[in-house]
DNA sequence: AGAAGGACCAGTGGTCCGTA
DNA sequence: AGAAGGACCAGTGGTCCGTA
């Protein structure tokens, strides 16, 4: 277990201002490098999410790490809790205030990827079975090295996300833009990621588990159900279209979009 | 759930009677043909088994299938409740008497192939996760399609017997002969499989994962924890003598055989 | 004793919903 | 209202151990 300092940092415009790299905290395992932009700036620390779930109960466990700081420097009463949640950010902006931006979110990505090598080196190691995907073994392993501002609802919930800023960069770097432009949430940029992959899919033979596995970034993910589903539903639309076409007056079936 | 009257065959001698296909229950999914000679012999059914488990309530469930048969050709008593036992056999052999043969035991992986390919299937067809291993699904798959004779447990003590099989089937048979001819019980067999496999996995860089992902009849299987831990320990072995025959008298560390 | 397999169990993939 | 994530849950991989 290596909690460590740098959970001392943290909070007022994080996003803004560079903190040291948390790979540090996971020493051996030979990430494979990684590296970028992101792996200086950005992360947010938090902790004490979990005292909320044993209220009142002072310091019988948590022994293994120092004392609770002053949290949101020094603004009184709670404390600190989540993430800030992520804003529509063009490719290269830094979100501003209490906010994450999306170059961010991928690189958690990234930093979930080096965080499986380290747990495949493990594996190697001691002969075990090695995982080929970002499991719930991963997640445990990135919070006990201090990332734990990674979790798998968040991770998981973005997927398709990352899979479209891995596939399409252009296509997603457009969509960000448009999206930012629009004024538009992260939840609406996040339903609209969907559109192009299942586009990406009709093209290539409606095989999305193909799609992942043919990206060596992404095939470490689950194909979302979500995503899953779409693309046999369009599949459906296609097929029964297409047969259509030959015999029926060409009417489109409505797009479940 | 398709239970058939095969069921009211089974029992005395089946090694020796030929017994229509199992197949035939599961109809569509296209399991690529399988077939040979245990396609048609072989296959040993039960039921009953679960009424073992509500000891005395009578025909308020299993509404689904007929009578029970009179089990044992009208021997009295007992129920029909297992498989028959393994014995060592050569290959082509037919085991004799209330026991089944190695060909038998093979033939059952064989037929998990054939039960995952029509999983898969169905799953690409609905648009699901397609698994790529004999899962539970699986298992459950073949138990509703009437191969009762097919369960988890046994399938996983074997698989190691089934991968030398697999990978070298003239080793594997000079090793069935030899126990054959000694007398030596299934387990002993057993044992018996797993040092070959070392040994080739020794000869290719200790991978055993590769070794059964390179061959498509095993590579749906997983790896078998006592395999890999053994892959694991003689690698570590080879790792120190080897070193030691630089530098030490070479004293071969006690195998763990 | 040797062996077959029901049934249990720890940890999984998946995501809901109480929380902020 | 929009969003982050603790925590739950059904079904998994793995195999023990009561059974025959």
């Amino acid at each position: 277990d290596t909690t460590n300092a740098l959970d001392a940092l943290s909070q007022e415009g994080l996003s803004e201002e560079p903190v040291q790299q948390e790979k540090e905290a996971v020493g051996s395992g030979g990430g494979a490098g990684g590296g970028g932009t992101w792996e200086v700036a950005g992360a947010e620390r938090k902790k004490n999410n979990r005292r909320r779930k044993t209220p009142s109960r002072s310091g019988d466990e948590d022994e293994d790490d120092e004392a609770a700081e002053d949290e949101e420097g020094g603004v009184g009463g709670g404390e600190r809790q989540r993430e800030h949640p992520f804003i529509v950010t063009e490719p290269g902006e830094v979100a501003r205030g209490k906010k994450n931006g999306l170059d961010y979110l991928f690189h958690l990505y990234e930093q979930c990827r080096e965080f499986l090598i380290q747990v495949q080196n493990i594996a190697k190691e001691r002969g075990e079975k090695c995982p080929t995907k970002v499991t719930n073994q991963v997640f445990r392993y990135a919070k006990k090295a201090g990332a734990s501002y990674i979790n798998k609802p968040k991770m998981r919930h973005y997927v398709h996300c990352y899979a479209l800023h891995c596939l399409d960069e252009e296509e997603s770097n457009t969509l960000r833009r448009a999206f930012k432009e629009r004024g538009e949430n992260v939840g609406a940029w996040r339903q609209a990621c969907y559109k192009p992959l299942v586009s990406m899919a009709a093209r290539q033979g409606w095989d999305i588990d193909a799609i992942f596995n043919s990206h060596p970034r992404l095939s470490i993910w689950y194909v979302p159900t979500k995503l899953r589903q779409l693309c046999h539903a369009e599949r459906s639309n296609a097929v029964s279209a297409s047969a259509c076409s030959s015999s029926c007056a060409t009417i489109a079936p409505p797009s479940t979009f």
